[in-house]
DNA sequence: TCTATTAAGTAAACCGGTATACCTATAATT
DNA sequence: AATTATAGGTATACCGGTTTACTTAATAGA
């Protein structure tokens, strides 16, 4: 039994040549009768005959397939962004093949290399900072690529970011004014990605500049909440309206378990500020102030500059700086 | 200047036929000289050629692809069985196509019929009640498909599923013998989802079994915090060591918001037990107890299964259960 | 010395579409 | 009546690989 029918199948039923039912799949009715239209229609629906994309893409070139490689999925900023990718992609007829490259070049050179092969149109990515290079060297010219956070001097590059330094700068300001005298930046290493480093910068200019006193605790994926809660429980006997900032959200889940035997000081002898929406942060008791990003309007943005490129649509200045809200809640609402 | 280097170029530049080089690209060294072979590979090295994946599919009707349908891919228990997936694909040189359906049987269909088009050569899925009889239409009688939580009756279906039933009746087993006497299960409509049929059938058989005193209330989307509480509340009042036991992850959330009030009884005159490891139930105070799905090693199982059947290896009998884990914590922990 | 075998390699068909150039019969124009 | 235009349609090359059947020269065996 042949298992999948072909345009030869639909041609030889309908009795016409496969060009013409080309011209059909195409919507190029200029060359065919009603009749044959018909014909044709009528083989197509009763067969349920479904070109293959693979074929078409062989002459095409364009597979309609954009290659999404995020640090890793499961993380809820990420899965955000790929939503939004998805919906602006699904409305323009294209689809996502998706990596996570769980923040290592080699990963995601890897994907970047079994994507080319598997013809994708372009790329969306949240790249760490060494992917440029890596990118300049597979020399794919005529593949354009949208990065997130991570602006990028190559030709074809485009980049969606959030205003980090500002969002963070502004935090700063704002929790000054509230009354926190002594401040902890907990960051993951600021030099493994760009968006990491503008939020260090945000919150250490700012803190320079008004001369605040401020420690920096540079965490990983596998710190111990101990370690945490050793390098910041300790500050509350010395000190006083103690803030701390957390400048992502997995760190923010750490930081919070490591607050346990404090939070009950929260949020007056000390403060909590951290970054995304999680659906917990709304629900603690205190509730979490976080800086939101738009993390699903990034992803449709990055879908709709991409395709544009893609399709040679160029309405707009495609790169773009979105900006971020501080959902202030209860954990910094010191007065 | 062309772009793409094909094996024509590289059959070219090292002087032999493309026969030859699609021979050195598929190991087949036999007929070789070892001079050759190696003019091939410097060739090959010096172009940075790589295979179409495209080209390749078309002859060999395989493109390594695999279809992934999930509900939502920002729904924590979704994104990690596609984390599973894809890292047991990866390994495999296998590539995923992701969607998301939100749980519509018309997204559902969309998106296999153009997956199908781009050439996967299986699907692995997250089905609503309906869909078995959608693909049965589409009859798609060669591509291998494998469900989550919702064993079938299609030839080529397999699945993967958590042991549901047995995990809420030992969830039982171990609540009664805290001490908690009067039971609330709240629980989505439980004809929709083989999934929650199921907990529902091992909460009530053992309730019955030991005689307990048991409420049900089922509650969707669109119910109000309001009328959650007016339904459990009151019972405190009437009844000793009451424990509220949730079926799924969003009425979780749902449930403890509207237990604001009196969360202080927890545990000992109020229980609480969840579905599903969310970030906050370990966060909140009391930390709540939950049965956890093993999703990651659904994911990876899933995709075990259907790389084994398109690759024709049969060692183990394909369907699974996996058990899932009950994460005691304070909600719970009455002496 | 003559035949059989083998090593090394290639021409060409094919996968399922798209696109170009070409064909033919009829209608319209001069 | 002869020429041109047009409607309707097809043959064929091509995209970039894989695979089969075939060729040729060198070597081994009898």
């Amino acid at each position: 039994m042949r298992s999948k029918v072909t345009i030869n199948d639909v041609a030889q039923i309908a009795g016409v040549s496969k060009t013409t039912v080309s011209f059909y799949l195409n919507g190029k009715y200029a060359k065919m009768s009603d009749d044959t239209k018909k014909r044709i229609e009528e083989t197509i629906e009763k067969t349920g005959f479904q070109p293959s994309a693979v074929a078409r893409s062989l002459n095409n070139k364009s597979t309609h397939l954009l290659g999404v490689i995020i640090g890793d999925i499961t993380n809820s900023f990420a899965n955000q962004i790929v939503r939004g990718i998805e919906d602006y992609a699904r409305l323009n007829k294209y689809q996502l093949i998706v990596g996570s490259s769980d923040y290592k070049l080699e990963n995601e050179i890897q994907y970047v290399k079994s994507m080319v092969a598997m013809g994708v149109d372009g790329f969306i990515i949240q790249p760490t900072v060494n992917f440029e290079e890596g990118w300049q060297k597979l020399n794919y010219k005529d593949k354009p690529i949208v990065y997130f956070d991570s602006p990028n001097r190559n030709t074809k590059g485009f980049w969606v970011k959030t205003n980090n330094y500002e969002a963070v700068y502004e935090a700063c300001d704002l929790l000054i004014e509230k009354g926190y005298k002594k401040f902890v930046l907990v960051t993951a290493d600021p030099e493994v990605l760009t968006t990491r480093l503008e939020r260090y910068r945000g919150f250490v200019d700012n803190m320079n500049l008004k001369q605040i006193n401020y420690d920096v605790l540079v965490a990983d994926m596998n710190t111990s909440i101990e370690e945490i809660e050793s390098k910041i429980v300790p500050l509350l006997e010395t000190e006083e309206n103690v803030c701390v900032f957390v400048c992502n959200n997995w760190l923010l889940t750490k930081v919070y378990q490591a607050l346990k035997d404090v939070r009950h000081l929260m949020p007056e002898k000390l403060g909590l500020i951290g970054f995304d929406s999680l659906e917990w942060t709304e629900l603690a008791s205190p509730s979490i102030t976080t800086i939101i990003q738009p993390a699903y309007e990034e992803g449709k943005t990055a879908a709709s500059i991409l395709i544009d490129a893609l399709e040679e649509r160029n309405n707009e200045p495609p790169n773009q700086i979105l900006k971020c809200n501080i959902n202030e809640l209860e954990s910094t609402n010191l007065k």
